[in-house]
DNA sequence: GAACATGGTGTCTGTAATACACTATGTCAA
DNA sequence: TTGACATAGTGTATTACAGACACCATGTTC
């Protein structure tokens, strides 16, 4: 089907920069362009927004067509609207930031012959369009969010040790954290449940396994606590 | 000119949240639609986005057009596109957030035959289309931005005394401050300069006037400072 | 059973946040 | 001129939080 307007109009699309976390690394989900401009270099997973799918729907969609994933958490970051962004017409893009447990999806299905791979965000290749600039946008959220709310515990899996959450903070804030000092700290947010498990399969003394308990974290949230990492 | 696409495409507009401040609240700048839907009804001020301009420069072209201000602090805020929110077709608006020294601009010019009129946050008209949900969004935007970086002198005279300094932030964050902690915490800070002024033509003893030093922010800013307020 | 690798724990010190009340200075009106 | 007023301007004491810092515990492996 074809329509016509009186005046040019942008397209509207939708680009996702999905972030995982493994033991060394905080890293970024990118696709494999098939197609002009730019064939065979890499960008963010997107595409075009559908008239009857909200913003939020159409990434998600977009995530699922490209990569697979589902069920992330997903946030909108920013809207890139430059004239020039897209060397084929005008293109303003809504960018959203989502986090995947990693361990979940290590085999990244490229389900439409495109394909997948995850990128240390630190060690990037060069990418499409403005493309760089939303990561960059994207991880600096990400930094500043994760100090006033407890969107980390979306990186890892559902039980993970005091251990594991440092090194989760240690790799995206990019600077190392005192144990001692942690374990008080994130102990004292009464945010997490204490398992009757620990780790498996390790060379050494086993940690103990928590949860993030999201309803305790609500409730403080209404009584107004402040969050501060 | 006529432009004929493959598939339909959202319209692309920018909206704005402008934000001044009196002795008594915060307030939002309104204009009153001339036109349906919601003919006489009060909106955001806002419009379409043109081919050959940046997403600011719209949303400043718009400002100036319909409410004639010019030269005011703006950030994009949030981008909404529900398909359903404008009743006519489905519209993508990238909504920014202004600050705008009130005392300048006391009386607003209503270029373009639309009334234009600033309304206190709390005691606003039912407004159209999702434009309600734009504004809560601007002002939670604001209240936490306040908090960690010096946007808020964007609403003061460039002169201004500690008083006045304080009851923007209590206006701002709807709560009452100690003056002798904040005067304490602001100069502590050292991002303003004492004048050698004092307030004119008032019934009491005149406050010494100072001025946001945003050389002296810069700096610190540079040097990993931390500004919480 | 010894070497190892990581888990888990408490105290002290400095700094920042908060609570709190009175004197100083200028205007205005009688 | 002076007294009432309205707001400006100032300091201390207490409490809470952040950060520095080192050792023993526990399980695995050879």
């Amino acid at each position: 089907m074809a329509f016509t307007y009186q005046y040019a109009r942008p397209a509207v699309t939708v680009d996702c920069v999905v972030f995982g976390l493994d033991d060394q690394d905080l890293k970024v989900l990118l696709i494999q362009r098939d197609i002009e401009p730019f064939a065979g270099r890499w960008a963010l997973p997107g595409g075009f927004v559908k008239m009857d799918e909200t913003l939020e729907e159409s990434a998600l969609r977009e995530l699922q067509e490209e990569t697979g994933l589902t069920k992330v958490f997903l946030e909108q970051l920013y809207t890139f609207g430059n004239p020039g962004r897209d060397p084929r017409e005008r293109v303003v893009t809504v960018a959203y930031y989502a986090l995947v447990k990693l361990l979940d999806h290590k085999v990244q299905a490229a389900t439409d012959a495109r394909e997948a791979a995850w990128f240390a965000v630190d060690d990037l290749p060069k990418l499409c369009f403005d493309h760089d600039d939303i990561v960059e946008a994207a991880l600096k959220r990400l930094q500043g969010k994760v100090r006033y709310q407890p969107i980390g515990f979306e990186l890892l899996p559902p039980k993970f040790s005091l251990t594991q959450l440092q090194r989760m903070y240690e790799i995206i804030l990019e600077r190392t954290l005192d144990k001692r000092n942690f374990r008080k700290k994130v102990l004292s947010l009464d945010i997490l449940h204490e398992l009757d498990e620990v780790e498996q399969d390790v060379a050494h003394r086993a940690a103990r396994l928590y949860r993030f308990d999201e309803r305790k974290y609500r409730q403080l949230v209404k009584d107004g606590f402040n969050f501060e990492l």
